[in-house]
DNA sequence: GCCTGTGTTTGCAGCGCTGTAACGTCCCTG
DNA sequence: CAGGGACGTTACAGCGCTGCAAACACAGGC
């Protein structure tokens, strides 16, 4: 009888029939099959010999509903395939087994009753812990959590309750202004606000654009705040080409993010202005696609890899039982520099 | 005592608190709480009642234990980032939710070993089936996995004896080159094969690019075949600008995926080549970024929702008991014309 | 040779839930 | 008014595994 053979006719091995091949008892083979300490060499070498025979593999969901872990995190986003968000989830996916645990990604689109799924997956013993990026629950919603719920919040703004990591939005975009300015931009304008903004991440990133341009000495009337009608490419064109269209001049445009970036890109080209040489350009985000623009986009890079790290080594710590109040960490960011500059 | 008083003393509300509280059995409490059928409006009402009050939540690990179903899919990619890829795990998490399923990612990051992992992931009990896009795991390798795994392959080949969904390439490829030719093109180039393949999509691709140009009566001479070093932007572009250094001329390029069309724009722009109206550049995937190219690209677009769907059907179908050998599916495509051609 | 201590192995209960089968209970029919 | 069927509810075993505590083996020290 093949080890195939012996697995077409039972279904499944389980823990017990390799016990019963190897002479020894369930525990033992839980403990070869775990790694535990306190097994002989012998032993182990018998029964892993008795594991393999059988193709034994062991049963997660069992092991799970007795030890109460499930080994997985979620990671909630707003959509996956928005680069930003693919990136980070890459690295965290991808830092994850480093603890231990294996990723489930959720999508909440958007959708305000999709996040509060995602906090009760939790409590339905699916995930051990939950990275969250909301832009839809507020941080009453989630403040009024249960404080044991193992959570890391990612973005801009977070209840002082909760643990929460991001960069430092103002800073990052005070070094933007000021990387600008060195470069003999005087003219700035940002892209900008959003008609129905749903992401606090506009607020700080405006806050730094008026505290770098106060430090630099430019007037008021000469930083124009653009407003876009959606979260898209062509809605910043839009509203860029209309700036430019009523005779706004600016030397440079500070963009929320790549999208808007690669949409202030498309509007000076049509409007016959030079990128870098007429006007400069820098996104925010530094994803993929902005690497692939022409010219290639300067952008804010927040350190995602650290990012993941760091917001992985929180929930572990809430996970494994860390108690206590909310922790705020900051992860440093560069400014990518490439041709739009 | 409130609600949350509860939980917290007790840690967690289980089916049989429930049973206590609302007077009934277990298995009352356990059919309502499924919504399964022969229960009493009455008695929904009043176990719903005792749910809510003690905040119950189903532990879904214990019922996976019992049950031997989990509810969970993986999706095996290479890289969650790159945007087709990004793109369709988007749509396979937006449509899984209707057939009963949540969605694990698995990134295989290109290894070997991750791809056989995901296999094993199935046997130990962590998700009902798989899809699964593989780019080392040989054909043979898949062909000889146990028949009885509910698994779906995407991507460009598969074994006779497995599942399998894509689009017709060879039949997209000869889209591309009659859009070409009908638009007067007549000297197109195929960017690219590539050093080291690891896909399977080239071979079809240029197939049909073959096929093309010789239904139109171009000569073999006046269509080069270019190679680039890897997948990427940068390859891409030098290995067109080494082409156009050498002298070859061309009116068009095809690419076999967005990234190298990416490169060609950039090339073509450093070369002065105007586009398209010298050479018209034809992408592959229709992904977002390809429509963030200047001018925007051209692409073959698989229809990745109906992907999505008929991939999520197969296995569910799979899961669901369906025996019998490997069905192929093809999905439809189009052209999605845009401003590079 | 007995006892202690260290290290290894075992037996058993039980994680929280659902499937099966048995058990009412009520109403309809002859 | 007895018998049968349909529906609602209950009791209990057991999914496959691990934690706990007890049992055991085998050193070395007295």
């Amino acid at each position: 009888m093949t080890t195939a053979d012996r697995r077409g006719t039972s279904g499944h091995v389980r823990l017990v029939d390799v016990a019963a091949l190897a002479g020894v008892s369930m525990k033992t083979v839980s403990n070869v099959v775990r790694g535990a300490p306190h097994v002989s060499a012998a032993m182990r070498a018998r029964v892993q010999k008795a594991v393999e025979e059988l193709g034994y593999r062991p049963n997660l969901t069992a092991r799970r509903l007795v030890t109460g872990r499930t080994g997985m995190l979620a990671l909630a986003l707003p959509e996956m395939d928005q680069p930003y968000y693919a990136e980070l989830a890459r690295h965290v996916a991808q830092a994850a087994p480093e603890l231990g645990y294996r990723v489930l990604i959720e999508q909440t689109l958007l959708d305000a009753e999709a996040e509060h799924a995602v906090i009760r997956d939790r409590e339905t013993g699916v995930v051990d812990g939950v990275l969250f990026h909301p832009v839809r629950m507020s941080n009453d919603e989630i403040a009024r959590l249960r404080p044991e719920l193992p959570l890391v919040l990612l973005g801009e703004d977070a209840p002082a309750t909760t643990d929460h990591v991001m960069i430092d939005n103002v800073a990052a975009a005070r070094d933007v202004i000021a990387y600008l300015v060195a470069s003999g931009r005087r003219r700035v304008a940002f892209l900008g606000t959003v008609v129905d903004e749903t992401s606090q991440a506009t607020k700080p990133r405006l806050r730094g654009f008026h505290e770098g341009l106060d430090a630099a000495g430019v007037p008021a009337a000469d930083r124009p705040v653009l407003m876009c009608a959606a979260y898209s490419v062509e809605a910043a064109e839009a509203a860029l080409e209309a700036a430019l269209a009523a005779g706004t001049r600016i030397d440079a445009v500070m963009c929320r993010e790549d999208r808007f970036a690669v949409g202030a890109l498309r509007a000076l080209h049509r409007a016959g202005q030079r990128v870098p040489e007429d006007v400069a350009v820098v996104g925010w985000d530094d994803t993929q696609p902005a690497r692939w623009a022409s010219p290639q986009l300067t952008s804010v890079a927040p350190d995602k890899r650290e990012l993941a790290r760091v917001a992985l080594r929180l929930v572990h710590e809430r996970v494994t039982g860390h108690q206590g109040p909310g922790r705020h960490l900051i992860v440093p960011h560069t400014l990518a520099v490439r041709d739009s500059s």
